[in-house]
DNA sequence: ATGATTATTAAAGTTAACTTTAAGGTAATT
DNA sequence: AATTACCTTAAAGTTAACTTTAATAATCAT
């Protein structure tokens, strides 16, 4: 199966001035091109986007990914290189992870406070 | 107790720059003055700030916080739209580390993926 | 065969969040 | 008295990640 760039915006949620911008940054690579130069996407070029998202979504700047994919078009002598690039993204999005709870934690004692605050409103009006 | 920008550079691991900054964008509300005109932070300064800054590394764009700040000033009128401003927030942040989680499946995967190949790679290695 | 839809490119524009620069003031130290 | 170490402002510059624009081309439906 392949698919035009529309179908791929509707896949993904990329717009296609994305999906362009992405392609040309390093990040998608080995999308093939029609009789008129028109990009068409396969399973393969779906499945690396899939992956890439999640590198993206995770933090992982552009460049950084767009390093990942020249690695991978190197072949299989850069195993060890692209494992210890995940092993590192990996250990810093847990630990971006684990601030976010801490910072969740002021957040939902600021909320506490609010319901506090709440409850003695109504008192007052309860009183008055 | 009161302090001077170095102090609270040194306290928040902000630059001076980004001090000013956050200040000039109403994101510091309070913050004094000496008889020179240099800065100067007390207590309640330095408690909006941890929790700014919670907001901050949550996600929170820098014009929502001062929207908030305003509020804020406004006083206990605000008290209600303050909390939902907090809910949603709150609500956000778990739906994207929620997310997050689902993208880490993802490079788990990889590096299971990495971790076969490699042991693949040394058997060969025995083998011939 | 004409308008709508879809695609292409290169280049310029946008936005958020800072950072840097330039020009200067004050205060303590040598 | 001069150097050092602070601080101030306004304005310009930077960076990442896109988005928009402009000019052009192919294809499809009426």
């Amino acid at each position: 199966m392949s698919y035009h760039i529309k179908e791929i915006t509707e896949l993904t949620g990329l717009s296609a001035s994305t999906l362009r911008f992405y392609e040309k940054a390093g990040v998608i690579p080995f999308v093939k091109r029609d009789i008129n130069g028109n990009r068409i996407y396969d399973e393969e070029n779906i499945q690396w986007m899939d992956f890439i998202l999640a590198l993206r979504e995770t933090g992982m700047p552009i460049n950084d990914i767009k390093n990942y994919v020249d690695l991978y078009k190197e072949g299989h002598s850069t195993l060890k290189e692209r494992k210890e690039m995940m092993l590192q993204h990996k250990a810093k999005v847990e630990e971006e992870v684990a601030q976010i709870f801490k910072y969740l934690d002021k957040i939902n004692y600021k909320l506490a406070l609010y319901n506090i605050l709440e409850a003695n409103m109504n008192e007052q009006d309860i009183i008055i």
